[in-house]
DNA sequence: TTGAATACCAAACAAGCGTTTGTTTTAATA
DNA sequence: TATTAAAACAAACGCTTGTTTGGTATTCAA
């Protein structure tokens, strides 16, 4: 469960100059694994999944994922990192060069929902899976969609707005609005650039600094 | 798994005017183990908990859990319908009587977010526990949510508002930014009260019909 | 072509799971 | 107080879980 004595200094061998030491494989499963594993968490969570159902989905084994991962939860951790990776990653392409404060945040929230909406089930973990399902993780978990989630905090506080407004809680309301949108999402129903944009404009509407008071 | 041939008709017999018949005991143990399953769920979500767990909780055996519900699935379906219940009852109780379409809206989420941040492990499993974590009950969890959620709908739709604005957008931007305030909920900050009063603030300030064009 | 590191397999392990069973204790009724 | 249903106990069931182990195949640098 927790963190063991690691038994065969498993995956990548971090560039020492050690004689002797070789790269990882080309034709190895590491890839393939997360993969699986991040569809799995996604849609069925953490506690639900087990480690026969990733390695059949990967065409793999059980015993074999141990080659790569020390345990269960720390599968979920690199899931989790690389999710955190790729959401910030689209996040900061679409905002980059986008001059209006308002239209960049908007990009940004795009990117963001259509990750989490769509096409990452890396991302969707992030929603699905509470950081408490891990214990021994818990902490680097948190510390890692706060790292996220700073990158909004920083664009709301750029914005022109009266100077009465709570920039906080209008952050938490817009986050909680588009993480939320996973239940408003149908078939049949608005795409994610529309989720994005209607909520967008139910937040800035009229909270722009010029037609207020203050 | 599935729903079984219920082998010895537990709990209280519905009013039979049978001979013989007898009602529940005072002393039996089914509320303390819905609340110690409620307080189990909402903590650590539907499949990190044991039966044995909640028996522990509740003083008493795993077995014995089976003599008030047929299955761990059904001990879930129980208190999220207890929930979902408690949630009604307070919602629409805090909206009773108040004339207003934005104090009434607020009331009920005030009563809403109480539940959720504080008052309630019941409430909290709505939140917390997934309706495809239970693969046989997940339409009825889905049909009870959704019946929850009705409310806030209709209150909403009896907003004054500018025609253009777009409610269901509305709904959910309010529903999303509530259930998601726990991440936000920390010892030290603000509390259910006040986050929904600013919540509302950012939904209501200039959403109201006057103001605008239209 | 060799040889050693990488990657995987196949099988087992102990522990824990939800659930069932048979029996015993407890409380309310007559 | 005797009776009977309600409730709980105690132990086991079969199965699944995450993980470990020892051996084998594969790849690639030398």
């Amino acid at each position: 469960m927790t963190v063991k004595t690691k038994k065969r200094e498993a995956g990548r061998n971090a560039a020492t100059g050690k004689r002797g030491s070789r790269g990882p494989r080309q034709d190895n499963r590491r890839e393939s694994l997360l993969d699986a594993a991040a569809k799995q968490f996604s849609s069925r969570g953490f506690h639900a999944v087990t480690m026969r159902e990733i390695a059949a989905d990967a065409g793999t084994l059980a015993g074999s994922v141990y080659y790569h991962f020390p345990s269960k939860d720390d599968l979920l951790i690199a899931v989790y990192e690389e999710g955190v990776r790729r959401l910030s990653e689209q996040v900061d392409a679409a905002a980059a060069g986008v001059a209006d404060p308002w239209d960049r945040l908007e990009a940004a929230c795009r990117a963001h929902t259509n990750l989490l909406l769509d096409h990452s089930d890396y991302a969707q973990v992030i929603l699905r899976v509470f950081p408490d399902d891990v214990p021994p993780g818990l902490e680097r978990l948190k510390t890692l969609r706060d790292g996220y989630e700073e990158r909004f905090r920083v664009m709301i506080e750029t914005l022109p707005l009266p100077s009465k407004t709570n920039r906080t809680a209008l952050l938490f309301t817009l986050l909680g609005a588009l993480n939320w949108a996973k239940s408003w999402y149908r078939p049949g129903g608005m795409n994610p650039d529309q989720i994005t944009h209607e909520v967008m404009e139910i937040l800035k509407r009229q909270l722009s600094e010029k037609d207020n008071d203050q």
